[in-house]
DNA sequence: GTGAAAGCGCTAACAA
DNA sequence: TTGTTAGCGCTTTCAC
């Protein structure tokens, strides 16, 4: 029991020779001779041997790490972009460690300290909706240390960022909506101060005037994101009589309420009311097979963010530009299987 | 920019002191004078020093982390747990790493590795189902390292265990709907190869029995975990001419499944049909507001893993003996809100 | 009460 | 081709 890790040191006793011979072998140095570079790999193998990253760091100052510190975990979107962000990490030969602020400020700070301290050689970080005090993050570019924003992002700082095109994606899915007959398309969004939930509304009107349908304002509907909320709200917009032929749902917990007030009600999904859905991820699963869903394609937000980490990486610190990648939401149309 | 982080040594200079007496009044280490040691707290505050922790642990052999291997992040249940891990991690002071190992052994191993070469304290993990080799589990007690294994554990290794009471809960769910009134309790369960599936078939035939219901293996039906399958499977299992009064659903997806089918077909729930639902965590929300769930209870199964290691972190390496936590769902009993 | 020195495991400049 | 030495930032024994 506790068996001491092997060290390089043990490795150049067994063989006779000096620690930094071994090292180099190690890093198969063509300035070792061939034969002592494969005595040394031998004998490492067999004893496995495995480098101390704790020393390698503190003395070449650079880890092979990066953090990702996102709101919350619990979150099928987050879990799913730091899932990308893994990916490309791994063809890199990154290890990435993963943290949550619990959409608290404080432990934002903490995380990105932490961070910092372990001299990780890059930051991804999607910002705690309370976030309006930026010293942290400017610590991290005053350290030099490459830093990737996503999704929760701001204006006040200057700094690669991966975001979403909710907008468009909106956009799409009204559009998808009209293309299939629809006239009257409601739109059910969440509390007024989301700032994606404004940007969709954007996307719902701007289609609605790229077709040539008058805007009703009354089709707009708001209520907080819950399942309880969404059917009542949807109760109320379809009990109306000039009510809605299509919903455009803003989350798929809304999407799904919304078809459940639809069934009690007794109208048809899709033929009585057409339903996108607006969702994070494969939670789709969960709503009819005949609603259409926008997949907000957190996979590809990771794989970005990352990607344009590792670019910020390798460039020296001088060369540094600021990039914005827009990552857009696939419409997936699911046709109705009613016989 | 690049502002290299603040050393014990440039304390040291500013001060014309010697390095060790920093480290030590840092410590608040009696045996320096009061005098240096507020000066060089106070240096220390302004210049905003932070120890670097690769160059603690290198030096203490010890690194105040603990590492968390999950199967996958992308689930609530597994994210919910690694709340209540750090919830407890928070108390004592100590970092939390997660990784995933995406439910490949490989992949676990190199986490498992990992986090060994990072010389973290302690280990907390749940296999992967492929899990069948542990060469990489006995290489943590080899090393001296404390660890604990939760949900997700093997009778094939001799370690702290936390896990849930599958059966108990099922019994718990299935005397629940019994008192109910339920005479046909149907058990919707998946594919007969997964564990937590045969205890809760257990606790569900032994709350039969000891409420002399005769055993009706009709009313056990297996699908795969998806919300389309079960749906499918209830419509079934409600058509029949002795269709049930009640059914326990193994998990969430299965219960919404069941909920639907029972609306298309026309029967009020809870009046015709009673559901209790087995739940991973708080997405009960979906449910309708009068079914009943088993609630896992994550953040307890995340806390008591957390407590478990730390108990053997402060014993002693010999001292150490291994414990097995059950950790209790809760019945969390919704009643009808009809009017 | 404080300092000098050694060492954690590793890398790399400089010598030989 | 290999060894010696210094040092990353910190803790800790031993001296004074």
């Amino acid at each position: 029991m506790a068996n001491r890790p092997v060290t390089i040191k043990d490795i150049a006793e067994k063989l006779s020779i000096s620690v930094s011979t071994v090292s180099r072998a190690l890093k198969n140095n063509p300035e070792i001779s061939l034969t002592t570079r494969e005595a040394v790999q031998k004998l490492a193998k067999e004893l496995k041997y495995q480098p101390n990253p704790l020393a390698v760091a503190l003395k070449t100052q650079k880890s092979n790490t990066i953090g990702v510190v996102v709101p919350q975990i619990v979150s099928s979107f987050f879990a799913t972009v730091v899932k990308g962000i893994e990916q490309v990490a791994d063809e890199h030969n990154y290890q990435v460690f993963v943290s949550s602020s619990n959409e608290k400020i404080e432990k934002e700070e903490k995380n990105v300290n932490g961070f910092l301290n372990m001299r990780m050689d890059g930051i991804i970080l999607s910002l705690t909706r309370a976030t309006t005090t930026f010293d942290h993050i400017l610590k991290i570019q005053d350290r030099g240390v490459p830093m990737v924003l996503f999704d929760r992002t701001s204006k006040e700082i200057e700094v690669s960022k991966v975001v979403a095109d909710d907008a468009a994606a909106a956009h799409t899915a009204v559009t998808h909506l009209i293309n299939g007959g629809a006239k009257r398309v409601a739109f059910m969004t969440g509390p007024e101060f989301m700032l994606f939930g404004t940007n969709r509304l954007r996307g719902y009107k701007k289609a609605l005037k790229d077709n040539n349908i008058p805007l009703d304002e009354t089709l707009i509907s708001r209520c907080d994101f819950t399942y309880e909320d969404a059917k009542n709200l949807a109760l109320d917009l379809l009990g109306r009589s000039n009510r809605p032929d299509a919903i455009f749902a803003i989350n798929d917990d809304m999407a799904i309420g919304a078809i459940a007030a639809a069934k009690e009600l007794g109208l048809n999904v899709p033929n009585d009311l057409a339903v996108v859905g607006f969702s994070n991820s494969r939670r789709s699963r969960y709503m009819e097979p005949s609603v259409s869903t926008m997949d907000q394609n957190p996979i590809a937000v990771g794989r970005e963010a990352a990607t344009l980490l590792f670019e910020q990486m390798e460039k020296t610190p001088e060369a540094k530009d600021i990039k914005e990648v827009v990552v857009h939401a696939d419409l997936i149309v699911r046709t109705s299987s009613d016989k």
